[in-house]
DNA sequence: ATCAATACTGGAAACGATTCCTAAGTCTAA
DNA sequence: TTAGACTTAGGAATCGTTTCCAGTATTGAT
């Protein structure tokens, strides 16, 4: 037995050689000479089966066994080949990111947050990006099901349809979504109560008298907006405060589309006191269309922004905002993920959101 | 409308409850039944190294055949396992970053533009963050070595040593490094003439009188201290100032060090009548001092930042700068190392930096 | 001393692809 | 018609693991 295995183990040493004749300078560089369980078993002198058993802790093993293979793995300083692995077991212990977009600093914290929770349980992240663009996230939920991924946890460009559905279907592996409502799904999600933050925010702006208030944000089409407009109608309501459909602006959640509407909302007839911008990308537009007009957030207006960015109380002029922890999202997104994959049912885990009122929202209302 | 809104919501609330009820089945969407290769030439009637030489667009095989593997394989709706080609390969088509510290948005701004060049040379990036923790950086390149990335894209906590020589070494795949000098490697890099930027922005305070110039950075063992500290001194040693070492604080990245030799130099005997920042953390911690002190930069000091943060033109008080593009290092670190892994031989990428004078550097000198 | 039960171990078959080697088939030329 | 060259296709080995199965050695009971 040993003999043969010594044998192979001959062959394969021999086969380095030839391999370093044609091509030294890879060979040099690119580790050809990988240890694997053969080597080990041929060294400690058993089989492969008994290394690999030693290895993963299964209990028929007697206890000198255990030892010579722990002296030899020690000895050649072998670990086991993950891609071999994985292929075995049908497991990759890989969970794939899909961000949206680059421009949002939020989702590359919650990103990292999450890495940084699944590595603790094992599992590698890769980070892919779909750039805004439909297509690629198609392409990139086919990119994930080829390389076996275990799971994903996605921030997703389109709503509840058809389309993700039969796309998350077809993936084969369990799917935590980031403040999207799906419906029928084997899917998680992560979801973010805007509502309760963007009401206190709007409470707030009304007690300074406020009344005309202007609403800039994305799509309508999707939860965020829809849930941050409802904590704003809640608030409206609760005041008894009809809402001015002309200071309502849903449309894009880019910069050029918040500016185009700041400038005009300013410019126009019917000036609003006060302004909410929905999204790190509008907030920016609204917040350099003002500049560029002149009227100062806290003095000449009261404003709000939904969402926070990197360094935000240092370097903004203290603008209020509404507060929601990127880092604790990244975390929840882990769990839930890794509850799915050990086959629990699918949950949702709501993440609170804070109005965080600094001098920006407090310019009280003369009209 | 309104009322659209409030049900879904209710949904939602509701759904904690009713997920588990509607969807007990977590098997049927896992997809057991993988198609295979075997598949594909079972139901073609032909070998499975035709397919495969169909697949891979090899030379020798017949119009009949490959319009029978196309067929077979369209109507299957095969897609080649990934892991099994990468096991066979040799190769995982996967980079992996490693990034040293959450706090920079910078680095998760050149980690996006990497991941978005890389895949479209049909690679895939696995993110991986050292917390900077210079244990954890070591055990995330083991990570790496057990996942046979086909090479490394990483930031590194450490300055070139005998470790970081070692790890990569012991690594077995090509490395490109950012913003480090590491010689006499198998690696490249990307690094940034921090230098020209800083010498410039140092010479435009000095043309408006400044010559008490104070400049905190982090270690200066580090190549981009070290590099930032060159500019400044080549642009004092021109105009025949002598540099007042009470003024030049090298120590930590962190914020709180920034902060705290902030509040010393304005509160000391000596004040500077300008500072220069190097690095997001450091610049938030004097920034923060600076507030609490009540010092308007580019009214009361002259104020540059080394480096840039997402949104920073528009949110900041109009602070001057050092610029460096961000998504450019991306790019270039992803061609080092696409270059690397077609065995090209070791480079360096040199990425320029630019001095953006802003309102903050303005505020002329009255001593 | 013999038999059954138990504890370990080794061999071999997966996992899903690629690729080398060889054999069969086709075609041209003598 | 047949030998030789050239295509083309199939079989089997391989990548580095895990795991099932069967076989041997050991133990305890009768």
């Amino acid at each position: 037995m040993s003999i043969y295995l010594r044998k192979t183990f001959l062959e394969k040493i021999s086969s380095f050689y030839s391999y370093s004749v044609l091509i030294p300078l890879t060979s040099l560089t690119m580790g050809k000479n990988r240890i694997t369980i053969h080597d080990v078993a041929a060294k400690a002198g058993v089989a492969i089966s008994s290394v690999s058993r030693v290895l993963s802790g299964h209990l028929d093993v007697s206890e000198k066994m255990r030892a010579k293979v722990e002296a030899a793995v020690a000895e050649l300083g072998y670990e086991p080949d993950h891609l071999a692995q994985s292929l075995r077991k049908g497991a990759t212990d890989t969970i794939g990111f899909l961000i949206r977009d680059i421009t949002n600093p939020l989702f590359s914290i919650v990103a990292q947050s999450a890495e940084h929770e699944l590595r603790k349980a094992g599992y590698s992240m890769i980070l892919i990006n779909s750039h805004g663009d439909l297509s690629a996230e198609k392409e990139n939920f086919a990119l994930f099901k080829r390389r076996r991924i275990d799971g994903v946890i996605a921030s997703l460009i389109s709503e509840d349809s058809p389309y993700v559905r039969n796309t998350i279907n077809e993936l084969g592996a369990p799917v935590v979504l980031l403040d999207r409502e799906v419906t029928g799904l084997n899917a998680s999600a992560v979801i973010c109560d805007h509502a309760q933050g963007v009401k206190n925010a709007t409470a707030d702006l009304i007690k300074n008298r406020h009344t005309k208030i202007a609403f800039i944000s994305g799509s309508k089409d999707v939860f965020i907006s829809r849930n941050r407009f409802k904590g704003f109608e809640e608030a409206m309501s609760d005041a008894g405060i009809g809402i001015d459909n002309g200071l309502i602006r849903f449309g894009k959640f880019d910069e050029g589309f918040a500016y185009e509407q700041t400038k005009d909302l300013f410019t126009g007839q019917n000036k609003p006191t006060a302004l909410i911008s929905g999204g790190i990308g509008a907030s920016t537009g609204a917040l350099r269309a003002l500049k560029e007009l002149e009227i100062k957030p806290g003095k000449d207006i009261a404003f709000v922004a939904l969402d926070e960015w990197p360094m935000f109380d240092v370097l903004t002029s203290d603008l209020s905002s509404v507060y929601r922890d990127p880092e604790e999202m990244g975390r929840q997104a882990a769990r839930l993920i890794l509850d799915l994959i050990a086959h629990k049912t699918p949950a949702q885990a709501v993440v609170s959101t804070t109005y965080r009122p600094r001098s920006s929202s407090k310019a009280v209302s003369n009209e």
